[in-house]
DNA sequence: ACGCTCCTCAGTGTATACACAGACGGCAGT
DNA sequence: ACTGCCGTCTGTGTATACACTGAGGAGCGT
């Protein structure tokens, strides 16, 4: 593996775990030295962050950690509604309802999965990244994937905000299984209506668990 | 003004105006011969267009210039339709209506430009040009925005495939005017209605003058 | 003659040296 | 004491040298 791709990987999760906070300037020898690789892959490294959204170049002091505010979150569950409404409903459409059939009745043994504690969680998370990549895959449709895959970078950073208790997680899980039937019965307003009241519900939730802070 | 960046606009310009066609092959050297720079600013550039989606890293044998395929105009056209009808409809809730009257009262004027010759056709794309903008600025959300910007590069380079002769432009004017009116007139629904059937027909009309060469 | 192996080389990946611009602090003048 | 100017210095922008990998061809062996 390229110095540059190790140097991005560390980058990128260290901003999306919070070890980096917002506002932090990345100087180029700083984290070169850190990262025990020269200035030129981390150049490379801090461009696609840049590109992506998690850093932003700030004048000639540098690169410094993207801010997320609030309404930050607002606007990012505006364009992720749209985004994987249309998804789910172009998955009903040309989706192979078989697969998302399999993936409803695993979502609903996700409650006992997320009450079994760690590696069950695991489990779950993996399951919904599933379920995620069967819609991806059955959109056919590389430029809106490309989308939403930038989007989930963002999401995963504000994921970590929010205390995923097993209670929201169980909630989301019947969400989830909701828009698998939806898109496994080929209905695609079912399947857009049902991945809107579920970002609904995970964006009360975030505000609610992050607001009083 | 920095040499990465003229090296990416360069770049960016060439592949837009075809002058660099699909599959062509950017070897580093080559390429920083020719635009009299060295490679680490090139590399930097070539980073961002492959960001942007205009190239491919293809393994080992440096970028490619991309490929853009019939499918590829109706994925495009299909993401594009989502987006701008959402952005069209929030623009309708949020834009001041003042401005987008303003917009429809000189797209209403457009036909004379067109017809116009060589300097009437330049304002005109200026005017549409000022329509996105306008709707860019009163959607209020960054992250659809950026969205929007990264479609709009791969869609100038869909543009220059179509001629985009006068009897088109008229019509394209004119919904243009029909979204800036729904807009103006606060009209959600009726904007991403207005935007989606522009789209269809700017499609229709790619696809008519493309397919048969 | 065909195939395998090794060599060469083109091209990218990385490191580092140099250039230059912006910022901060000290010093002097008022 | 305050303000303006200049020097220094940190940090990025660029160039270039070196390393390494993968591909292609030539040569030798069978």
């Amino acid at each position: 593996m390229r110095a540059s791709d190790r140097a991005y990987a560390a980058l990128r999760d260290d901003i999306i775990e919070w070890r980096l906070l917002p506002g932090t300037v990345l100087a180029e020898v700083e984290q070169s030295e850190r990262l025990g690789i020269s200035r030129t892959p981390l150049r490379e490294a801090l461009s696609r962050l840049t590109a992506e959204g998690l850093t932003t170049t700030a004048g000639s002091r540098g690169v410094v950690v993207t801010d997320i505010s609030l309404e930050d979150i607002d606007e990012l569950f505006e364009l992720r509604e749209t985004l994987e409404g249309k998804a789910a409903a172009l998955a009903a459409e040309r989706g192979d309802p078989a697969t998302f059939e399999q993936l409803r009745l695993e979502l609903l043994q996700a409650p006992e999965l997320i009450n079994g504690g760690g590696p069950g969680l695991h489990a779950y998370y993996e399951l919904a990244g599933r379920l995620d990549a069967a819609i991806d895959a059955a959109i056919s449709n590389s430029y809106l994937a490309q989308a939403m895959r930038s989007l989930r970078v963002h999401l995963v950073r504000v994921r970590r905000l929010a205390a995923d208790d097993a209670r929201r997680l169980t909630a989301a899980a019947a969400e989830h299984a909701a828009i698998a039937e939806a898109i496994a019965a080929g209905n695609p307003r079912l399947a857009e209506a049902a991945t809107t009241v579920h970002l609904h519900r995970s964006l009360s939730h975030v505000k609610v668990t992050h607001t009083p802070h």
